[in-house]
DNA sequence: GCCGTTTTCGGCCCGACTGTTTTCAGTCG
């Protein structure tokens, strides 16, 4: 089985936490990651590429050598470096790198001077005051890397985008009332919208001073202070999200927010162009020579290199930067777009509102169409129509909309796709419905291969509209299922089905690689509430953040689509068996 | 290890904060 470009990514990731701690180069180093990057973000599969004889040391930050090493990893997993690297290295060292106020050199010392390698001896050693006896250690940064140490051991590294909203929110809220605050703007990958947070970075325009520090660490849920300073304060909150503030004069806002908004990949990318133009970009403006040239707005900096401002949710340095400067980014969709949602459930299922209630609260949501998508009789634990209920709801619905004025229900099914690639209902009744949701609900665990058959064969069944979360995976409790998504996409376009974005706040599935695939392929995409409740329609919001930074544009939506013209692109997807 | 309008060698983004230092290395973002 070949590697995908994660795994490919995770062995050069590996690589430069190795080479970083044996003390290489560190632009030797940077490459590795930089490879990382860049093969973790690319579209195409590394092992795709190879087959059509594609030129791999023709990507951008991949040569001749590392060129080598992922064929090398694409046949076996691994490659000679890395199995050098980990044989001549202690088990766990690279653990300890991801621990905060730890970097190689200081991983190196513990090392060698009390034989640390793991977390948890990190934090015994501590504990036992073994630690500050080192040159370049004392009392205080053996407290804080006992703290650093317990935490890194308790506590998963990101939150999904939905979980800090509320904290934000607070945030937000509290930091009006700062003394001499102008500006409050959420930066990071928050604004980036990325479906997960490592930490908020949060760009405040004011005038520092102390009274300003010491309001940003009486925030009252922070739990301890990581470093304060006229322009920077960290604290980390309960429940262990940091928090990043970053003090800024007005005139610097702009330059500011391009560089605290990042990414890394991205501000880099744009620190080389401004250097090849013989300027300067940093945080405070944009320099030529020692004169200032720009950086009140995000718009001037990206100016004074040539380029149009750029959506933050496309900053990841995937070719946005080239798309800019040629002219081509996309024009992103958003919520106001969406004409409709092609996933709901109701009472009759797992659902927790009636038919009406759920059409109301479409309709408030300014949508003018609701597909109604239970769950069929395979999913017991959620009560799912059996065909005499979904025949039932069939009529209903029928009956609902002749009354219904200012909405239109459709009549669907989220039908289980059981592992051989069947349906869970008999095809005349699909055949009944506006749309077949077809999902993976069971057996997760199938390897990739027969995972993928079993989708695709789902995709040739006579009534079959949309795939709904290809991925099946949960946050914080259950990664994506192994699947040849490249395949599925092809299949999807030559079946002329469609690909859904689940916008529940644990799935986001698809993911934003996954949504530009499909945008390259021609294949539309549903971004769908997956609403149990008429409130939950709110998601579609985190559905379109995360079809923005997969590049799409209304265009490439499903239910962007007036009805009629959607009437038209399901009817097509109905009771069409292929040979 | 990559890269090239400074092109096959010699660079590689850049500034803030901390702690242990007497002038700065290490780390972070």
């Amino acid at each position: 089985m070949s590697r995908s470009n994660a795994d490919i990514a995770a062995v050069f990731e590996e690589v430069a936490e190795l080479l970083e701690w044996q003390q290489a180069n560190a632009f030797r180093v940077r490459a590795y990651r930089n490879a990382a990057r860049t093969i973790a973000s690319w579209p195409e599969a590394m092992a795709d590429l190879i087959a059509r004889d594609g030129r791999l040391d023709e990507l951008p930050t991949i040569g001749r050598d590392l060129a080598g090493k992922i064929g090398e990893i694409v046949r076996r997993g691994s490659c000679d470096l890395l199995d050098r690297l980990r044989s001549s290295s202690p088990p766990g060292i690279t653990d300890l790198l991801h621990i905060s106020g730890l970097g190689p050199r200081r991983v190196h010392a513990l090392y060698h001077e009390l034989g640390i390698h793991t977390p948890t001896q990190l934090l015994d050693a501590a504990r036992e005051a073994r630690i500050r006896s080192l040159p370049g250690f004392g009392p205080r940064s053996e407290q804080r890397l006992a703290e650093a140490a317990a935490g890194y051991l308790e506590r998963s590294r990101r939150w999904p985008l939905a979980r800090v909203a509320p904290i934000v929110d607070a945030l937000q809220t509290w930091l009006r009332t700062a003394p001499g605050v102008a500006r409050v703007v959420m930066a990071g990958s928050f604004r980036r919208r990325r479906e997960t947070v490592g930490d908020l970075d949060i760009l405040i325009a004011a005038q520092p001073g102390p009274a300003l520090t010491r309001y940003l660490t009486g925030f009252e849920q922070v739990d301890s202070i990581l470093s304060r300073g006229p322009s920077r304060t960290s604290v980390v909150l309960h429940g262990g999200l940091q928090v990043d503030f970053r003090v800024v004069a007005a005139t610097e806002f702009g330059a500011a927010l391009v560089y605290f908004t990042g990414s890394r990949a991205h501000t880099i990318a744009l620190r080389r162009i401004a250097r090849s133009r013989k300027l300067k970009i940093n945080e405070y403006g944009v320099y030529r020579g020692r004169k200032r040239i720009a950086g009140d707005t995000e718009a001037s900096v990206y100016g004074s290199i040539g380029l149009p401002w750029i959506p933050p949710e496309l900053r990841e340095n995937r070719g946005e930067i080239e798309a800019a400067r040629d002219g081509t980014l996309p024009k992103l969709v958003q919520r106001r777009d969406l004409r409709g949602d092609l996933h709901a459930h109701t009472q009759a299922s797992d659902g927790r509102e009636s038919l009406e209630q759920m059409a109301q609260a479409a309709k408030a949501a300014g949508l003018k169409y609701l597909a109604i998508t239970d769950h069929s009789r395979r999913l017991a634990i959620a009560n799912g129509l059996d065909p005499g209920r979904l025949a039932a709801q069939i009529d209903a619905i029928d009956q609902l909309n002749e009354k219904l004025s200012g909405i239109v229900l459709l009549k669907g099914i989220e039908v289980d796709i059981l592992p051989d690639g069947r349906l869970d209902l008999p095809d005349a009744l699909l055949a009944r419905l506006d749309l077949v949701v077809g999902a993976v609900h069971s057996d997760l665990e199938l390897s990739r291969a027969r995972q993928t058959t079993r989708i695709l064969r789902a995709m040739d069944r006579p009534n079959f509209s949309i795939l709904a979360h290809p991925n099946g995976r949960l946050f914080g409790s259950r990664g994506p299922c192994q699947l040849d998504m490249d395949l599925i996409i092809d299949h999807a376009r030559e079946r002329g089905c469609f690909l859904e974005l689940d916008s529940q706040p644990d799935r986001l599935d698809m993911f934003d690689t996954q949504c530009r695939r499909a945008r390259e392929a021609g294949v539309m995409v549903a971004i769908s509430s997956d609403a149990h409740h008429g409130s939950d329609l709110r998601w579609l919001e985190l559905g379109v953040d995360q079809a923005r930074r997969g590049w799409l544009q209304a265009g490439d939506v499903l239910n962007a689509l007036p009805l009629g013209q959607l009437r038209r692109m399901l009817a097509r997807t109905m009771t069409q068996a292929r040979k």
